[in-house]
DNA sequence: CATGGACCCTGTAGTCGCTTCAGGGTCAAG
DNA sequence: CTTGACCCTGAAGCGACTACAGGGTCCATG
């Protein structure tokens, strides 16, 4: 059997939503193995390719980095260990993501704070300008 | 009147919180006015340029992009303008910050729905393998 | 006056995850 | 046999720096 159906790069990249180019990326850095070659030199995938590019373009969207997309792979076919380390990784990774969020709610309560001082005058007095320049510094002999 | 106190570079860089390299890139990309030079050709600051690169500093934490921060540099420059053009760049920064910060809590609640699954078995039937991994694509001839 | 160490200079390369481009080669349809 | 869609490699670009290599300057000691 071996069910031979091979596909071409850009087969391949519509059936994952991913780019031609970054398939390509993805072969240069190692998370997706070098298929084999056409007699022109044309990339020539298989399952196993399609499935784990499928696996790559997941993690990425969950916004794993390419470091730990690859840990992923190398824990997904251990297959045999505990997967504790498996929830570490997705653990870590939403840690990351969630001091992302508090920073970025900082960050939202401070616009709205310029945002809502803005009294529509002149720069001259615009406030929000105001708020990013230095307490006078001016005149200091 | 024209007080001289020149800062050198890490004098700067200590004053505003920014690394000497920074600086340099700042004054590479055009939001710090390249100073004047000793006879040693060390950079000499002034006040005004401790007063606008504390003015990128804020703005840099703020979050605004460089491109934003060179458009509200130009922005405050101009004194008798109305300043709702300021009001605009900080409203739509305001709205990419709330864009991220819905997009990273969809990916928060993904995360946690895969870690909640996790039973601590062997990486053979981890659920967050599973769930990376594309429905059984296997077998189609 | 020499020496050491802190500071400064320029220029280049590296980070991350791709995207874009230049300059070609391959292949199937008409 | 030509057209156009697809494919190839290799290099450069993005943002906003950081890190380094290989030097020069300055000042306080000995």
């Amino acid at each position: 059997m071996a069910a031979e159906n091979p596909l071409s790069i850009g087969a391949l990249s519509k059936a994952t939503g991913t780019t031609v180019e970054a398939i390509r990326w993805y072969e240069r850095v190692g998370v997706l193995p070098a298929p084999a070659r056409t007699a022109g030199n044309y990339r020539a995938y298989g399952t196993a390719h399609l499935e784990r590019l499928s696996f790559v373009r997941r993690a990425r969207d969950l916004g794993f980095t390419l470091d730990q997309v690859r840990e992923l792979l190398r824990l997904a076919d251990e297959r045999d260990r505990p997967c504790d380390a498996v929830d570490r990784v997705a653990r870590e990774h939403l840690g990351e993501v969630e001091r992302k969020i508090a920073d970025l709610e900082a960050l939202r309560r401070e616009l709205q704070g310029l945002i809502g001082q803005c009294r529509h005058g002149t720069v001259n007095e615009c406030r929000i300008i105001e708020a990013l320049s230095p307490a006078e510094v001016r005149d200091v002999p």
